[in-house]
DNA sequence: GATGAATGTAAGCGCATACTAACACCAGTA
DNA sequence: TACTGGTGTTAGTATGCGCTTACATTCATC
């Protein structure tokens, strides 16, 4: 399968794939289902990927990578690259709904897909820490563990995130008040 | 269904239910697999709670009482609560692995799982509210809306459980470091 | 010892699933 | 023209799902 690389049918399929996935779980997300939304061949989609197990994998790697463009790059300016941090991370989880939350449950028995979730993950993990790194050796931030930091910071994020996703009245985050919040706590 | 409630084969489909649905996910926690870990026929689970989808919120409604027991009742030594609560949490979401997530992924095309979580997340949000609320009126604790003391010292507790369960690598939460962290930024 | 409630056993229904086989079509290239 | 690679169509397979029906068994209470 995928012999010469018809790009705009492996698109739209994975495409299809990552959207079902956050509509009906991985279970949900069928061959059939995706194959129709892609505007596809169901036997397309297995000639092209093989499995439907190959399909998600991929289809999560992918995702992984288009979080990865909006990542960390410190501009010199801590507090407004904090702002523009949260922000666009929330962005994107608002976005991808009960997504990552199912990967998350599904990885846990789809052994495909717990590699690729791991792969995006890990990417993910090395640029954020990299940007806490760099303003320590700035002088802006404590000497901590950058564990500290990442969790310090995108925790209250990922919180909100999946409370917001899940319950009807959660409780806000303001991100003004979380920048400051993290400052006082991890500020040199 | 249900006439007299028999407890102990109630209970024995509900503890299967819930281990089934972190081990395998809600389409993996088939009614076949629920009632053999139980030591039950399929049937007597039909009897008992008509469906799955009732089953299984039921059954998430137990875990989030579960959940709520191990709340937070101020003893008026704050930096103690915050330790006591932080471990705690932490050990309750190591247990339960990847449960959350797939409960998470699930609500949202399971109306009575959904129902289940609200009521359960709606539970225990109160508390944790009244808690941080309390340290407020006491002026330990700056006024800043409750959602932002929630997220600041929850969140880190989350997402350390998150990538922890989905990760092999993760960064780890240093507990100690975490209280500091949270009441140097929101300490009165 | 009869009653009735809770459970078990066995068989099966209708349906959806992931995946496959066989064959037809069509565009671009040699 | 002939070939080839990507796709579509159709019709499957075997499997597992949630759930039901009919009948038998156990056991405490009257």
């Amino acid at each position: 399968m995928r012999l010469h690389s018809s790009r705009s049918t492996d698109d739209r399929l994975l495409e299809a794939a990552l959207e079902l996935l956050g509509e009906r779980g991985y279970e949900g997300a069928t061959t059939r289902r995706i194959a129709e939304r892609a505007g596809v061949a169901e036997v397309t989609l297995f000639r092209r990927f093989g499995s439907k197990a190959r399909l998600l994998a991929e289809a999560v790697r992918r995702a992984g990578a288009d979080f990865e463009e909006a990542a960390a790059r410190p501009s010199g300016d801590l507090k407004a690259d904090l702002h523009a941090l949260a922000g666009r991370y929330l962005r994107q989880w608002r976005r991808a709904g009960t997504f990552p939350f199912v990967v998350a449950g599904a990885a846990a028995r789809e052994p495909e897909l717990r590699r690729a979730l791991e792969e995006a993950l890990a990417g993910r993990l090395a640029t954020v820490r990299a940007f806490f790194e760099h303003y320590q050796r700035q002088g802006e931030l404590r000497p901590a563990p950058a564990g500290s930091l990442i969790h310090a910071f995108f925790g209250p994020l990922v919180s909100a995130a999946l409370f917001g996703a899940a319950l009807e009245g959660a409780p806000a985050l303001d991100v003004e008040a979380h920048v400051e919040g993290f400052l006082g706590g991890w500020a040199a």
